[in-house]
DNA sequence: GATGCGTCAAATAT
DNA sequence: CATATTTGACGCAT
């Protein structure tokens, strides 16, 4: 497990500074391991790309594209998005133009814009009846810009004209809306969102969506944690997430801004959606609040439709998964009912059915029964097969559209039906081994399940729920804890606890990382508050319902049966704490397989930067590493991945004049029921820019170590 | 025809 | 639970 990488994967020689070069093991292949969702077809996972190592702030060898998710660099090296290093775009990226400019769309004759027209699975033109020429025109034309301006010189003034003539109304004070808008821009800022230029704002690419998606999700959990410690007493029902997604657009942060038939490109099937706003900012969906989207066909100004979301809102059914009974819209107003009319997105749907067009479609689910929270799941496309109008129970005319799905895409909306009759008992999960993994230990079951082989089950361990410590860690600031005695409140500016945060409760009402900082300081024994406080969301177990499950090729993973909101907290390291200064390696290979060492060079993934998080002091060394080989929880079977959705945050939890600090996980995106839950072992390692997949899905990459992996060696079951 | 402005419908999340 | 909320289409005026 230690030969070289040298030999077979590194780039041409003097291509790369081997100083630079960091300890590399390969893995039992040299191609990553990636993550696939069941169903998915993992075509697009490279083979055997070239890795090079490189430290995160370069230097890069040539053909190595930088890039930052989400992430300052540390030194002073501006690397824009997509300007230098960026081989499927190169150089000659249109400038951005302001928002308005986008208004009409003007088709006219290409230029010879040089842009490269990217084929695009989400170009389904035929049955439109016009050709792919026409229609690339179309699409990208309406978006050449008339001025030469880079977007970071352009004010924000550029970008909201819509907004002048209209200003929103808002009630109170303007204080708020300055607030906002300094800190809308600081994020840009800091996120390097102003790059984000005008190609990447039509044509998105799952790169282009996961950094909107993310960019969305930490802006609109930072507005809801200002807003709330602002406006503890009042609790006027505001709405971040439209205050964020509107914000966002009005900077032209969005991406697949062109209304297109079939695919978003980026977004895959069986992806979720907490907001209405986030199906806007992605492309998927345009309407923030219409049910029915659509575009006018270029040829003979009809309409067809282009995507439809299913809330249940009205009674929507269908007979199977596969098959939905959509209601039009209309008809509704003012709690009366009438008769809907053919207009609108009702029409659209019946020119979708004589064009026999695919139409997205986005289910709408409770996040659970009877919550009112819904969950939007894209089940893929869809075809209208059969239209007819009903009368309603008020007697009025609706009309009724009934769409098949497209047959041979990955499961998604029926997995969560599946998933629903397992937890209600009504269907067995197949291939289970254990019905719980910890035999009571959390406060949900873990499910061992293996749907793969004859394998009975990892190795034997004892399950424990949190850490086993020998001896306290010693912090070099001691501090008391909170006298909180309700649980810490968001406004609680005296809280001691919500100080060391940064002045604020880190965590929302559901348990959500509110921001990301390198260290958590969450209430310990020595606080006043009760176990159920906010601010102790590591303390509180599970909330999402896991299962440990055997992998096609590296050994056993970790999965939810719940969908998990970015930022929702997943499970902690648990194991036993050992002494880093004494082990030296840590022991034999056996032993490393399950050692989480937090003294690793770690980059956490910073938000928002605080005061505290950018005076330099962000590398933290955390004196922790944990076994798990004996003693241990769910986290010990989660697997590497270089395009991981979950991360670590040391969490420290307030004792008398020592600390105990803690590992956490959580998601750093939404998650889908059943995706295989992965963080990055702590090996930075960027991917050669080969073009591998058109969207260039994996464009960097980071690899283990080799200590503390589950995935490649596994003893026999002793149970 | 192109542009600009006001109105309207849609359904949600708190 | 009531309701403030946003986007884009549409219609009309210039």
């Amino acid at each position: 497990m230690d030969q070289g990488l040298d030999s077979e994967s590194v780039p041409p020689p003097g291509s790369i500074d081997r100083s630079r070069v960091l300890d590399v093991r390969p893995l039992r292949c040299l191609a990553p391991q990636f993550p696939t969702q069941p169903g998915m077809s993992s075509a697009s996972t490279p083979q055997s790309t070239p890795f090079v190592c490189v430290p995160p702030t370069g230097p890069f060898p040539t053909g190595v594209r930088p890039f930052y998710p989400f992430m300052v660099p540390n030194d002073s090296q501006q690397i824009p998005f997509g300007a230098p290093n960026q081989p499927s775009f190169g150089n000659d990226i249109p400038a951005p133009v302001p928002l308005n400019s986008f208004r009409t769309p003007t088709p006219q004759a290409n230029g010879g814009t040089g842009r490269s027209k990217r084929a695009s699975k989400g170009q389904r033109l035929g049955s439109l009846g016009m050709d792919d020429d026409s229609y690339s025109d179309y699409q990208s034309d309406q978006y050449v810009g008339e001025f030469g301006v880079n977007s970071a010189d352009l004010d924000d003034a550029s970008y909201s004209g819509k907004r002048k003539g209209r200003p929103r109304k808002r009630r109170g004070d303007n204080g708020d809306e300055l607030d906002v808008e300094s800190l809308v821009n600081s994020f840009l800022t800091s996120f390097k969102l102003r790059e984000f230029n005008d190609y990447r704002r039509a044509n998105g690419d799952t790169e282009a969506v996961d950094n909107i998606m993310l960019a969305y999700d930490l802006f609109r959990r930072r507005l809801t944690q200002l807003e709330e410690a602002k406006d503890l007493t009042s609790g006027v029902a505001r709405r971040p997430d439209l205050k964020a997604g509107a914000l966002l657009m009005t900077k032209g942060v969005r991406t697949n801004n062109t209304k297109r038939i079939g695919h978003v490109p980026g977004v895959e099937v069986g992806d979720i959606f907490f907001f209405r706003m986030e199906l806007c900012i992605v492309g998927l969906h345009f309407p923030s609040m219409a049910g029915i989207d659509y575009i006018k066909t270029t040829m003979n100004e009809e309409t067809v439709a282009v995507s439809i979301v299913s809330s249940g809102g009205y009674d929507d059914e269908g007979e199977d998964g596969d098959v939905l009974i959509y209601s039009g819209h209309g008809g509704l107003k003012d709690g009366r009912m009438s008769d809907q009319k053919l207009e609108r997105g009702n029409l659209a749907l019946e020119k979708s059915l004589h064009r026999a067009n695919e139409v997205r479609v986005i289910r709408g689910v409770p996040e659970f029964p009877g919550a009112t929270v819904k969950i939007y799941v894209y089940d893929g496309l869809y075809k209208v097969q059969e239209s007819w109008g009903e009368k309603n129970k008020s007697g009025c005319n609706v009309f009724k559209y009934k769409l098949v799905r497209v047959p041979g895409q990955p499961e998604a909306f029926t997995l969560w039906k599946s998933i629903r009759q397992w937890k209600d008992g009504v269907a067995r999960r197949p291939g289970v081994v254990l019905p719980d993994l910890t035999s009571g230990a959390e406060t949900h079951p873990v499910y061992l399940v293996n749907d793969v082989d004859d394998e009975k089950g990892p190795a034997y361990f004892t399950y424990v729920s949190s850490l086993m410590y020998s001896k306290p860690f010693a912090t070099p600031k001691p501090s008391l804890g909170c006298q909180c005695m309700g649980g810490c409140q968001p406004g609680g500016t005296n809280c001691p606890c919500n100080q060391k945060n940064g002045g604020y409760l880190l965590y929302s009402s559901l348990g959500v990382l509110l921001a990301h900082k390198s260290l958590i300081h969450e209430c310990g024994p020595t606080c006043a508050c009760p176990p159920n406080c906010r601010n102790r969301v590591s303390q509180a177990g599970l909330k999402v319902r896991l299962e440990v499950f055997k992998t096609k090729n590296r050994g056993w993973g970790l999965r939810s049966w719940d969908a998990i909101r970015a930022g929702g907290f997943i499970c902690e390291y648990a194991g036993d704490v050992i002494d880093a200064s004494t082990t030296g390696d840590f022991g034999n290979e056996n032993e490393d397989n399950y050692i989480f060492d937090a003294t690793r060079s770690y980059e956490p993934l910073v938000a928002i930067q605080d005061e505290d998080d950018c005076n330099g002091s962000r590398k933290i060394p955390f004196p922790l590493v944990i076994n798990a080989k004996n003693n241990g929880n769910v986290a010990r079977f989660m697997n590497h991945s270089c395009s991981p959705n979950v991360i670590w945050l040391p969490v420290l939890r307030e004792s008398d004049n020592n600390s105990y600090i803690h590992i956490a996980f959580f998601a750093i995106r939404h998650i889908p029921p059943m995706q295989e839950l992965t963080y990055d072992y702590g090996r930075r390692v960027l991917q050669l820019t080969t073009p591998i997949t058109m969207n260039n899905k994996f464009s960097w990459c980071l690899i283990p170590l080799g200590k503390k992996t589950n995935m490649y060696r596994y003893n026999t079951a002793a149970r």
